[in-house]
DNA sequence: TATTGTTATACTCTATAACTATA
DNA sequence: TATAGTTATAGAGTATAACAATA
């Protein structure tokens, strides 16, 4: 059973989830076949950006915020220590918690390395009008809330 | 080196291609996360809707529409004659290609169990505005236009 | 007991390299 | 030779189940 008939009433009849599934499975794809130099991985350049963003936080928040289980966020914090872009250490009240931080390595390469890992993305961005950059910003908001339920 | 400052003028500071990425790597995942009572993949019914849009298509074709390489085409066209979902000619002229075509029970399974499958997104773009969804559905329209590239 | 996190394991997705068959 | 496709192989991404440590 459909949810609404909303499809046919306001855009086309192609779906519109099919089609934003399709648009999003197919930019994903794209994203991750961009590597640079270094070896991260995207996952783990995800990772990073919401350390950046958020400061410091609990495994379990970073994956939550990431939207993964924790065992996935196990392994991408590993790699992130590895590559020294990520410090851990003890919570302060509560022993099975730890305080996952972005080391001053990993401060660095959010603010060099990202920009260079999304140079595709920005190139077919600057590519668009203004107009339909507003609108795909408007739209990743919409898409992040989406994803985040 | 950035392509263009555009996004301080027009957007907000955080990046518009940061943002966008994280929306769509977040969307990804919960997509893929999404399981119906069948084992058939989100990359599969993605290959899938693409036979149906488009119809027959050589493996070659339908790894392009879909931006990934052959070899990872001719897995996923594998699983679908497997599944009974799709079937494989010869090319009429040209004996190294082959016609992919949607089977009878593969156009069923088109229209009545995508729409399971994407019961979840389908659920969240019900809870949006008509505004949302119409700015979605231009969204999905620029995102995939960029990922064909 | 409940919660946080890790380890073990397995499966999907995808790519590159090497190969086969046909043009 | 060039092209279409497949096979072999490997790495990334992710999950569930089982476990350990702490609350």
């Amino acid at each position: 059973m459909r949810y609404a008939n909303y499809v046919t009433d306001t855009v086309d009849e192609q779906g519109l989830a099919s089609r934003l599934r399709l648009a999003v499975v197919r930019l994903n794809r794209r994203l991750r076949a961009q590597r640079t130099n270094s070896s991260i991985t995207l996952t783990q350049v995800s990772a990073l950006s919401t350390l950046h963003k958020c400061g410091p936080l609990t495994p379990g928040e970073l994956a939550a915020k990431e939207g993964v289980q924790p065992p996935s966020m196990t392994r991408v914090i590993a790699a992130l220590e590895e590559f020294g872009f990520a410090t851990r250490r003890p919570h302060p009240t509560d022993g099975r918690q730890a305080i996952v931080q972005l080391s001053d390595s990993g401060l660095a390469f959010v603010n060099e390395e990202v920009g260079a890992r999304e140079a595709w993305l920005d190139k077919r961005l600057a590519e668009l009008t203004a107009e339909e950059r507003e609108l795909l910003s408007r739209a990743a908001e919409i898409i992040d809330r989406m994803a985040g339920q």
